[in-house]
DNA sequence: CGTGGTTACATAACAGTGTTACTAAACCGT
DNA sequence: ACGGTTTAGTAACACTGTTATGTAACCACG
């Protein structure tokens, strides 16, 4: 009935995507062109609006990639017996996904490339892995390792706290990364004994 | 000897900065181009090539403007007696500053224009306002209000404290203006309790 | 009082971008 | 075999940053 598609249709969406990453991960935002990816996985442009639309929607689809290995990197912090060790874990993985993936943290929670902002839609993907967050502070208030002002506003502070060292270490603020391990184990120390019981 | 400039080299310079900032404010940063701010401001593209060289030069003076206002913020922030009082309304000064100017804050702190990103130079024009947040944090070590962990340290946690608020605010994840003032003053009242003597 | 030289400025061209028509190609039901 | 329908690539449009080219304005000098 129709002409089929050369590649699947969900592989050649993941090799865009997939794409996209490398060169922003390589050659930052201003190399990242539709022209290029398209390029890059043996296609042209045709496919990137067939597929998402629009140059924002690949950008989207980053997006919701990133978070989705941030949410592996969660869900890979095991949960112990000390709510109190396994926040600062997750703190560990939030900052390891951020160095690991860098541009992916910007297009996540920078605001590197104006064609793209994160839509309603989008934001609500983020939901989850803060929800594991505000979980992990839950266990803290409910063992009495913090002071019951609600799991909610612990997380944004704890949050607020991990996404401002972030931004300060990968624009090189922090020294090197013996400075920046210790600007991080001070800060979680400081912030968590003020929320302690 | 040669033709006379139209406008004074200063103004003109002044005018394109802040056509650019209008611009910023008022269309994001895909509207900001340069054939754009040289309509805007009755001239050539020919005058942001000649006086800043590039695009990226424009925003590098851009960039530097938004230093100037937060340093103008922080000094109209008295010095009383209570130096914790102080560190708040610091605080409050650079919230405040990041309302006023969002899209030159990210521009400063976020990453939103991939022509340009601070050079070491422009880096060092932070200098300044950041040391105006570690005097006001030696003012409580001295004075025992905080532990003496050392100024810098403290400085770099409540500047990363402060940044990740303003980060999440100005994506609207702090909710409305009420439960963001919530939030800045639990998470500077848990910080502070923290770094506490 | 011209006139040449030097500088300032504007226009237009170049390469590259996102985006979208348009056209060719490939399959499959008839 | 063939035709209809869907896919995919090409090329065009309007835009961007940037640069080269041409023009206009002044002043020193003859």
């Amino acid at each position: 009935m129709a002409r089929p598609r050369k590649r699947d249709y969900e592989t050649l969406r993941r090799e865009l995507i997939d794409a996209g990453g490398r060169i922003l991960a390589a050659e930052g935002p201003a190399a990242l062109s539709t022209r290029r990816v398209a390029q890059e996985t043996g296609t042209s442009t045709t496919a990137v609006y067939s597929l998402f639309g629009d140059k924002a929607g690949l950008l989207r689809e980053m997006f919701l990639e990133g978070f989705d290995r941030l949410a592996a990197a969660f869900a890979a912090v095991p949960r112990t017996g000390d709510p109190l060790a396994d926040l600062l874990a997750l703190g560990d993985a939030y900052r390891a996904n951020a160095r690991a993936n860098p541009h992916l943290y910007e297009l996540m929670f920078g605001r590197p490339v104006p064609e793209f902002q994160p839509d309603a839609a989008a934001a609500g993907r983020i939901q989850p892995t803060f929800d594991a967050l505000v979980e992990a502070c839950g266990r803290c208030v409910d063992q009495g390792v913090f002071t019951d002002i609600g799991a909610y506003p612990i997380a944004v502070q704890l949050n607020a706290m991990a996404h401002g060292l972030c931004s300060l270490e990968l624009r090189g603020a922090l020294g090197d990364e013996d400075e920046a391990n210790a600007h991080w184990t001070r800060s979680f120390a400081s912030l968590t004994r003020g929320l302690a019981a």
